[in-house]
Formats: C-alpha cells, sequence, structure tokens
DNA sequence: TCTAACCTTAACGTTAACGGCAAGGATGTG
DNA sequence: CACATCCTTGCCGTTAACGTTAAGGTTAGA
C-alpha cells in the first residue's frame, strides 16, 4: 500500500478513464464514443496521451447518463442541450478574463438563458407525460363507473361503445 | 331483458393502412413493424389479406407513439406496458360473456391495477426529470447569485467554490 | 373488364449507440 | 529493468428501429 499522498504538485483530481468509468457507471467504450461526437472535450492529456478527467467532467458526463437514461433523450438531443453547457463552460474563461461589469453582467444572462432553455426542455417532456396520466386516471375512473354501476346491482344503459375522446 | 342492437353484419369505420398511416403520423412500415413486434394485433384482415383497423387500433398505436416520442420508452417497454393494456382488451370479451357480477369486479379491478401500473411508471419518469429541473434551477441560482455580487459592486467575496484550475 | 392505386410478404440497407477485439505504446511497482 | 496493467487508436460486429426496393396479389372506379 503506498503511503504518501499525493503531492500536490500540479492538477489535483485527475483521473482515468477506468476510475471515471467506475464514479459514472459508464463503459469507457462509451466514454470515448462521447468524445467522439463532440459531447465531451478531452479535458487533458498526459504525457503519453492519456485522457485526464476532473470533476466537471464527471458532472457532466453524469448530466448526459442523466439526460439519456431517465428522460429519455438521443445523443443528438443531448448534443443540442450541451451545446448551452458548452457555451457556458467557455464563456467561464471568457468571464474570468474580464473586469468590466457590464460584459460579465451579459455573459451571465446568456448562461442563465441557456439554463432557461435546458428547464423548459425538460418541461415539455414532464407536460406530455403528464398528459398521458391524465389519459391513464380517465380510463381509470371509466373502470371505476363500471364498478359502481355493477355495485349497484343492476345491468346499465345500453352504452353505444366509446364515445368522443 | 336487453334488445338486441341492429346485427353488426359489417363492422363500419374500419381503416386500410394507409389512412392509419395518415392519421396516426406513422409510417405504414412502422405500423407492420409495431405489429410484427407483437406490439398490436391486426384487428381484421379483409378478403384479400388487407390490413383493417378499427378505432381502437388507431387509439392503441397513438398510445405507442406517446410512449416513443414523448416519454422516450424503447419498444421493449412499450411492449411491457402495452400487455397490460392487451390483457385490458382480453378482459372485455371476457367480461361481456359473464353476468356474474362477482367475476365483472374482479376484471375491473385487475384492469384498474395495470392503469395504476402505468401511471406510476410514467409517474417515476417524471420525478426524475423534475429532480433533473431542480439541479437546472440550482445552476441558475447559482448564477444569479453571481449576478448579484456584480450588481453589488465590483469584487466580491473569495468565493470558496471550486474556481481553483 | 381493365387499370391505377393500393396492398401483401420477403429481404436487404441504414443509422444510432454502443461492444469487442487487436496491435502497440505508457505507467508504476518490485 | 522487467512485467503486469493500464491506455491508445483503429476497425469490425451487433441490436433496435425502422427505410427501401422487389415481385406479385387486391380493390375500386371508369
Amino acid at each position: 500500500m503506498t503511503h504518501l499522498d499525493a503531492p500536490p504538485t500540479t492538477e489535483p483530481d485527475l483521473l482515468r478513464i477506468h476510475e471515471v468509468s467506475a464514479e459514472t457507471g459508464l463503459t469507457t467504450r462509451t466514454i470515448r464514443y462521447y468524445e467522439e461526437l463532440g459531447l465531451l472535450k478531452p479535458a487533458a492529456r498526459s504525457e503519453g496521451s492519456y485522457r485526464l478527467f476532473d470533476p466537471d467532467d464527471l458532472e457532466r458526463l453524469r448530466f448526459i447518463k442523466g439526460l439519456r437514461d431517465d428522460a429519455g433523450f438521443s445523443l443528438a438531443e443531448i448534443g443540442q442541450l450541451l451545446e448551452d453547457d458548452l457555451a457556458r463552460v467557455r464563456n467561464r474563461s471568457r468571464f474570468r478574463s474580464t473586469t468590466d461589469a457590464t460584459e460579465r453582467r451579459a455573459i451571465l444572462e446568456d448562461a442563465m438563458g441557456r439554463v432557461d432553455r435546458q428547464v423548459a426542455t425538460l418541461q415539455t417532456k414532464i407536460d406530455r407525460l403528464e398528459a398521458m396520466i391524465a389519459e391513464a386516471h380517465a380510463r381509470r375512473a371509466h373502470l371505476e363507473n363500471h364498478l359502481a354501476e355493477i355495485d349497484a346491482g343492476a345491468e346499465p344503459a345500453p352504452h353505444a361503445h366509446e364515445s368522443r375522446r
């Protein structure tokens, strides 16, 4: 077992691809594939061209996974959503490179607009899902109605099949 | 006691695949593919083995499309959700074939359970999406915080965030 | 009846999203 | 320094979800 801590010589907490895989639950192949698609930037490379990932990259990968698994977005759609995120990261350096309050304001407001768009996209999906739930509830109510009729103990009206929806 | 309806010798409003396609926005190939996967039953066939669809089939296809596009479920997952729906349709004939109130109750309660499971599945997805929205709101709040600092005057507090690179 | 427009099955092609090698270089540990 | 592990870049294989002919049967209208 190694007893010396990693001395903070230069950059700390940079992970190699296998550790990132264990951390995110994505396979190394998938991570490389996402980079190939442009969803991720290499973060950094070691002397021997090993990929090195920082915490921001992990967050980004988890975000991608969430959009993919939980939201069911395609990688193309995720690419759109991440274009926003990517611009946000680029804005960080721009942000630090200026002290002009007006420009900083503009950058921040731009970033906020991007986040708002992400939220709107997700909200649209939620709305549709809720509409489907509402339909399901309608079906359920219909069944409950039948049940009540039976409990009332009689043959109900002819019920000429479904009417309009 | 109930007098019989007019004999439905020939069922009306049965659509052919192209009309169904126009009606649902799915291609004919897709509709046949869904049947091939078992997501849909042929409804009926003409003398020359043309597929004929009734209104229930249209509803089912729209439901499938909603699960696919809006909810982002795979066709395999949709198959699971529809197993419930399919059983529901089968139950209809069983339902009509009995007059035993107890059995009718059982069938209806079973159907309600299936609907409830569909709702739960959809709700799970909504919950995850809302969690992602919450994260986005957190990012937004962070940005707003920065903005407030700028508006309050130049250099803000040290800000022990992860601003170190 | 004849034909244009629709339908059938069968089979091969395509794209997205990876999985799985293979050949060779990089790293760290005894 | 030797060796076991990692990593790299290809490149081919696979599955899902269709698209696209091809070859031929069916329907409805003039």
